[in-house]
DNA sequence: GTCTATAAAAGGATAGAC
DNA sequence: GTCTATCCTTTTATAGAC
């Protein structure tokens, strides 16, 4: 009943209308037909519908931690094993909605043209989050990787990988994309692996 | 005067502005205003909104040797360099647009969540072109890679580093993100080179 | 904080004369 | 093929009682 819930069930029902629809396709009436509240209430707690969006935003940045990476990393102790274990969960993802998975921050990163500074802040938060997190991983086998390792252009060359495969998945309504991008970010971390035992 | 020639001005306004805004945020009248053409006349050549996305994305589709590759590769003979020739004129592109630069055609591919089918077609059209082409300049230097090496999945690589450079540029409003994907490419094929050299 | 009703504008698309 | 006028729906947002 407190306004907290209210608040709390309306930015979910966007995060989750967000990711079906994208952001112009989800009407402030979709949201309120999802949340099952009414409109004096959504502009009680928001401005506009871009201050919804912002909320959503911060939500995916807190949240990284127990929505993505722990059940991704759940039962994988290997850091390099976990940066896999996180572009697997990508692929379940992709092959639960049927090919249409798409990462709900690069969607709406690329289908906001002119976004607010504000807008665009969070979404770098959030790409930001997620790099660390797999250069930390990358970071934390350093013995396996040859001296002088660019350890955030690896991890960005997940994210990069991550999303290309889910944009070329989605269009092609077909894994393999994705499977090869994964397969070939594998290769590329081997050959780093495999050149530092040759020496 | 001629019908055609209004069709074209149509074709070329949606272009710019799907480009500069997006497919939703586009509204027909934009593209009549851009284009000098009214309402009638467009509805005459096209059925609805959809169709004239169809006739852009058929532009793209077409174009990308004039458009894309001919300008990319003018004076660059070696077939390797050429795709990072090709990765340099989206750096261009970056740069000359402030980083506000996306790819017309991977913004598209997310912005649209349930694409028609007809859509999605020539969204994969596009892509598959553009694959192409790298993969035909990867195996055009065959000799230079290990025997074995995947030259599709390669080529896609390639196209998943743009696109996420592209994602990650816009975003922070600065190449380096662009260029560090561009830099990890190089090395990985460099990799793949230096292997087979030292066999 | 929540409810209903509604304003005010923008959107896609059509009609019918020329 | 082109023109103007306009219909109809959707959309964001507000008003004001409760």
């Amino acid at each position: 009943m407190g306004g907290k819930d209210t608040r709390a069930r309306i930015v979910e029902a966007a995060m989750e209308l967000f990711w079906e629809k994208g952001f112009s396709s989800t009407s402030i009436a979709d949201i309120l037909s999802r949340s099952q509240v009414n409109s004096g209430s959504l502009y009680h707690f928001f401005p506009g519908k871009q201050d919804v969006l912002l909320a959503v935003l911060e939500g995916y940045r807190d949240g990284i931690d127990e929505m993505l990476l722990g059940p991704a990393w759940n039962g994988i102790d290997d850091p390099v094993e976990r940066v896999f274990a996180l572009l697997a969960l990508y692929r379940r993802l992709i092959v639960e909605t049927e090919c249409q998975y798409g990462c709900p921050i690069g969607s709406i990163a690329l289908e906001l043209h002119d976004a607010d500074p504000i807008i665009r802040q969070r979404l770098a938060e959030n790409f930001t989050g997620w790099v660390d997190a797999v250069e930390a991983c990358l970071r934390s086998a350093e013995g396996r990787f040859r001296p002088g390792t660019d350890y955030r252009a690896l991890a960005e060359m997940a994210l990069n990988v991550m999303e290309g495969g889910v944009m070329l998945s989605r269009t092609f309504r077909d894994v393999a994309p994705f499977d090869r991008a994964v397969a070939q970010y594998r290769a590329y971390l081997d050959a780093l692996i495999e050149k530092e035992a040759a020496l």
